[in-house]
DNA sequence: TTAAATCCTTGGGGTAGCACAAAGGTCAAA
DNA sequence: TTTGACCTTTGTGCTACCCCAAGGATTTAA
């Protein structure tokens, strides 16, 4: 299969197809007649395998690792168990931080629907949005996850 | 106060301060006899309000507007209700997708650590893996939320 | 069968949200 | 007064992409 085929059994772009295989995560082979790369079914598991890992938070050179170390033993190693298991962590604190942030956002706009008046106005609002402003309970560098 | 105290109330470096002033989304006066960023307390709640937001998955740009729309009208006004009513239901996604793949996270590292012996081996274990694998619940390109 | 539409390739540039480093000015304590 | 920790601007690099253009291959429709 070519890129466009594996992007859209992927649902991602053909460029980000690209963008992984330049980066080492996917390696097709080359068809000699026309220099066109070629994907197998094999590779379209590994993408979900790739957007399930960068849902959790991997960045592409992690999750190069992880592949690398599954492929050279030719079976998911104890690196990949640690490493999988590493991620639990963060990935509840941001289910926690998101879960967190979305009952202040609820509070919010429903305490603004609450006001009467069709536009409310005033430092009755200003009121409101204060609750948005309390002390974050984000840890550094971990929001992007 | 200046550029580090700032960061250090906010918890961000000072660095992503000065970014963030760049940008346009805070406004520091300047102490004329050094050349300094001067903030107060305002900021530090401003930086509070950015942070929710950045961790809600909004954009430098999309807060600017929130935060000028706000300033101008020196109040929060319609439309920045209507900016933060739309962003729930992503926000919700999002919360869905990680509990979602945290359950199966678990579940792999659950059988992972289940089977006998120390260091499993062999297509025992690819089978595992196989539950990550399986087509990714992730729209395109709602990831980073 | 030939022309048009649609692929593919490489290459380059742009984006967001920072991090880091250089080169120089400032400030408070010893 | 000197040291060390701060501040300033400028500029570059990073990640994980997206988009565009040039030029060749392939597919499809007349």
């Amino acid at each position: 299969m070519k890129v466009s085929e594996l992007a859209l059994a992927g649902g991602i772009t053909a460029e980000t197809v690209r963008h992984y295989t330049r980066e080492g995560l996917l390696h097709p082979r080359r068809d000699p007649a026309n220099g066109y790369q070629v994907y197998d079914g094999a590779d379209v598991s590994k993408l979900c395998f790739i957007q399930c890992l960068r849902s959790l938070g991997c960045s592409l050179s992690e999750i190069r690792g992880v592949l690398d170390a599954s492929l050279q033993k030719n079976v998911p190693c104890p690196e990949t168990y640690r490493f999988l298991a590493d991620r639990q962590p963060s990935v509840h604190a941001r289910i926690q931080e998101l879960e967190t942030l979305v009952v202040r956002l609820e509070q919010t706009l429903e305490a603004w629907q609450a006001m009467p008046g069709d536009v409310p106005s005033g430092h009755q609002v200003s009121r409101l949005v204060e609750n948005l402003k309390q002390p974050a309970i984000i840890q550094a560098g971990m929001s992007p996850l």
